[in-house]
DNA sequence: GAGTATGTTATATG
DNA sequence: GCATATAACATACT
């Protein structure tokens, strides 16, 4: 049995690698979706006539989405917040299946307590995209791209960063982190930041995506340095051994240096 | 029981 | 209509 879970970008190409390597070339023989509230897009019987029986063809991922090519459509799976994929035995099972897709002699699981997570039935990558409205894939886009989409917002930079429309794949972990290793204060105003600052924060979001799937997401053996390694309140910057602090930005924890990064705006967009 | 949690989206507000 | 902020969703865990 193997397992995945944590769903940001790096968690979910770990995800899609796993899908690639177990079921790819395979043939669905069956499919039950466990819970039809998680079914966003098409219905049960649409997935089945358009899955059953047909060959597992390849694997894409955007941002935290993952999409499965099976026969002539594309079977979408998002983790949520909870949710993980596993490949099981056809005898095994986990603890909040929602959706199980058997190929060959393995079976594609989703596991997502919290049922945050959801899947469904797209005809093409163009439909998919189109309908959700992504920005560009935070692996993909260009420093120049990010920083003209980033720029001339009002909003708290990290809001920002984890807003789907404007990157895809950024979420209240990873935002942490590259604002932590670029010594931005995730407070900051995005239009407080020059064009050059944005361009090289949208390098630090491919690097840091980038550390952390060649370590397989796995956040202990990120590099020295990195945030995500002990991110809690009170625990030492891994820079400058400041006791880290907490603070609530859209509705999110963020854990941050108050030492390496400065608030230098006006206006605190921090409530009190 | 209270508080918190890695995400998205509907609804409210200015 | 637009940009932004907040509530709500379902469940597990401390």
């Amino acid at each position: 049995m193997l397992g995945m879970a944590m769903p940001e970008l790096p968690e979910v190409e770990m995800a899609r690698r796993l899908v690639k390597e177990s079921i790819v070339e395979g043939r669905v023989t069956s499919i039950d979706v466990l819970d039809s509230r998680m079914v966003v897009k098409g219905n049960v019987e649409e997935m089945r006539r358009a899955f059953l029986l047909q060959r597992v063809k390849g694997t894409y991922r955007h941002g935290k989405n993952l999409l499965i090519e099976i026969g002539k459509a594309l079977l979408y799976l998002h983790l949520g917040m909870s949710g993980s994929l596993n490949v099981l035995k056809t005898d095994e099972h986990t603890t909040h299946e929602r959706l199980r897709v058997v190929v060959g002699k393995r079976a594609l699981v989703l596991d997502d307590p919290r049922r945050f997570g959801s899947c469904g039935l797209y005809m093409s990558e163009e439909e998919f995209l189109s309908e959700k409205g992504l920005g560009p894939d935070a692996l993909e886009i260009s420093e120049e791209e990010f920083a003209i989409r980033m720029a001339g917002r009002r909003r708290a930079v990290k809001t920002a960063l984890m807003d789907q429309r404007t990157v895809a794949g950024i979420g209240n972990l990873y935002a942490d982190e590259i604002l932590f290793q670029e010594k931005v204060h995730p407070a900051e105003r995005t239009d407080s930041l020059s064009m050059d600052e944005l361009r090289n924060l949208g390098i630090m979001v491919r690097k840091v995506l980038g550390t952390s799937i060649a370590v397989h997401a796995d956040l202990s053996q990120l590099p020295e340095g990195y945030l995500l390694r002990g991110r809690n309140k009170g625990e030492p910057c891994p820079r400058c051994a400041t006791p880290l602090d907490s603070v609530r930005i859209g509705g999110r924890t963020t854990v941050l240096c108050p030492k390496c990064q400065r608030f230098r705006g006006e206006v605190s967009l921090i409530k009190t």
